[in-house]
DNA sequence: TCGTTTTTGTTGAGCGTTCAACTACTTGGG
DNA sequence: CCCAAGTAGTTGAACGCTCAACAAAAACGA
């Protein structure tokens, strides 16, 4: 009893696939070269940076980055090597962990963001019509909505 | 001169990033736990079994994958200490492999699919309405198209 | 024809992610 | 108050990907 895909549903898949891990690909790699991190390293340095005094407890890191704890506690590892982040007690809860966004790890950041939204811009925005980019707003929230659904 | 991204951009960014990567590590995950393969190798799998006499280059198969050469390499080694796969001599050009597809990676196949298709469909189709599809492989082309150009 | 350039595919090292197991702490019910 | 259950975060091994370097064969050009 397989809903299986009818031809237009296999095109559209097959082209959403290519497109989103093209874009991906490319962002990622621009930021290596440019920046010398992952994407998913610079969107931990983002995030550190728009909270109050640069700092976050691991969890919340780890929820609005969209990674594993596990995958977190490794990249943090590596951002503190860099001296971009640092770890300190959480005063409320002894398991806690806050991560912090170092001076360095700010103008780190502050120098890579330029390129990388250009980048964005280019890669994503530019290609596509106003419309199409309210649409793919709304066609992501659908996604995110189902996909956090129990 | 950095084109920042406006309130509105930067929403629609976090939302398609959000929701990509939250669709493809959900299907990867499925797709481990239930066939114990990546979504990338249970692709290359697909791409064979669609091949005519079920073998490609790996240069096709690796252009078809949007896969380095070096990832595809890797890959169908793997492939091939599963069993699923088997290298060949190209009999036209001295450099060239062929990778082919044998029976039991095509029953692996066989057996994976169902489930795959089946949260391809749940993940993806829907949550969108029929227009939103059509507007996801339009805004899927145009970045495709974008990004493959120089 | 001979040498250069391109193309094809592989290899190994280094990096990032996943998964399962683990410690340490907090929370909640009897 | 105490113990069971849940939560926070870390760790190490296995795995897949990237990158640069490489060998071999084909295509090109003078």
């Amino acid at each position: 009893m397989t809903r299986w895909l009818d031809p237009d549903e296999q095109h559209t898949w097959r082209a959403f696939l290519a497109a989103s891990r093209a874009l991906m690909d490319t962002l990622d790699r621009e930021l290596q070269r440019d920046a010398g991190m992952p994407h998913a390293y610079y969107e931990i340095l983002v995030r550190l940076s728009e909270a109050p005094e640069r700092r976050l407890r691991m969890s919340e890191l780890a929820d609005t980055t969209g990674s594993s704890r596990s995958r977190l506690s490794h990249a943090v590892a590596r951002l503190e090597a860099a001296g971009w982040v640092r770890r300190e007690d959480c005063p409320t809860d002894r398991r806690g962990q806050l991560a912090l966004l170092t001076d360095e790890g700010f103008a780190t950041l502050a120098a890579a963001a330029p390129g990388h939204v250009e980048g964005v811009r280019r890669h994503l925005f530019d290609p596509l019509s106003p419309a199409q980019v309210d649409q793919l707003r709304r066609i992501s929230e659908a996604l995110t909505d189902h996909l956090s659904r129990p």
